[in-house]
DNA sequence: CCATGGTGGACAGCAGCACTATCCAATGTC
DNA sequence: GACATTGGATAGTGCTGCTGTCCACCATGG
């Protein structure tokens, strides 16, 4: 497949195609000659994953070529490539150091958490915003958000589980990674139209 | 205050200040002179909210305009407000159709939801990307995401109706519409948080 | 009273981002 | 042999969220 059959079959123009290959997001061809290379479905499934992660994920490029990144590196630990793959998601926050209260949060939840580890870090920075944006937030509130989150937690290893189980530990590691990032805008739609459910029925009464 | 106390009080730059009073953003001090107007604490709140939704909440300028124009309309019943609310919420692809597999979908959880709904629609959006993406997002999964999802909006309801209660429909709103957007990057960083005290507590074992 | 500098207002400029367009020589393709 | 295509380099575009410049005016400190 030649890069104009690979724009056709992914619907992006060539020219953005050339710009992926310059940002490295998109590997080149297997080169048939010096003005042609061969793309195959491996490149197919990249560029889609790239607009995805684009479009839907809200990620800006540079996010997207961390995570590749992530994606492309052999991992060791089950532990660790969880913690790596954290590391590539693009949060806003996850530089500033951790905060006392979610250290306590986290602590009387009897959550083990690295200190280093950004979701917490940039958990500390979002609970900062909200209550400058004049959202109280009280721990109380905090805990059971923390104990919903961590059933959806669980659910998110079930499948990283049998990516890991089918697929080995690459498939688990794209799980993780696109699964945290694709996920997230389900889970937003899903709480606001649950409240409209949850309104809705209300009204009914 | 003169609009440099403002600045300061803020941290915000008198420019950025006069390009947030260009755009609609914040509403001009009381006249005092043709040089000078007075700003109260109302514009400090005002600022600092502005600031959040742009930093934390991740919206953009015109997003914030939309909240801010909802939040300064006055509002008529209990639900519809909710509907104002959600629409001025900007969110990718909430100008979508609704897909079949959302309606089968909140239908088989019981939920009744407007067909209109912006969130039911970037729902679809959501899931298809995340799909593109090539993460198997299946109907089972969903509904678990979706159970998980509803408990944290009758979270969030209880604090519109205590927000309704003491501080009135104007308030509830508020929180509706600054709840949401501030609160998710909170839950966000929750889910990841508990995905690594999970995996941790399994490496214990 | 008068210099200093803050003020509202208009507008242009800038940096970053995600492309998009132009140009080029080499080449494969009919 | 004509002609489109390819890889590669470079420059330009449209959008966003500020930021800088300029201006006439005027409040205030010395």
């Amino acid at each position: 497949m030649r890069i104009s059959e690979l724009a056709e079959a992914t619907g992006v123009p060539v020219h953005t195609l050339k710009y992926y290959l310059r940002e490295g997001l998109l590997q080149s061809g297997v080169a048939t000659g010096r003005t042609s290379a061969d793309y195959g479905t491996e490149h197919v499934d990249r560029v889609r994953l790239v607009r995805a992660l684009i479009e839907v994920g809200g990620i800006g490029i540079a996010g997207v070529h961390a995570i590749l990144t992530a994606l492309d590196t052999p991992i060791t630990s089950q532990h660790s490539f969880l913690g790596a793959a954290h590391a590539a998601l693009p949060m806003t926050g996850m530089d500033e150091p951790l905060t006392d209260e979610v250290v306590g949060l986290l602590g009387g939840l009897g959550w083990a958490v690295d200190p280093a580890s950004p979701p917490a870090r940039a958990l500390g920075v979002a609970i900062e915003g909200a209550r400058r944006a004049g959202v109280l937030v009280d721990r109380e509130r905090l805990q059971a958000y923390a104990v919903l989150m961590r059933e959806v937690a669980l659910l998110d290893i079930v499948k990283v589980d049998e990516a890991m189980a089918t697929g080995g530990p690459g498939a688990a590691l794209r799980m993780v990674v696109i699964g945290n990032v694709m996920i997230d805008p389900v889970l937003i739609a899903l709480r606001r139209v649950a409240q409209e459910a949850a309104s809705a029925a209300r009204e009914q009464e």
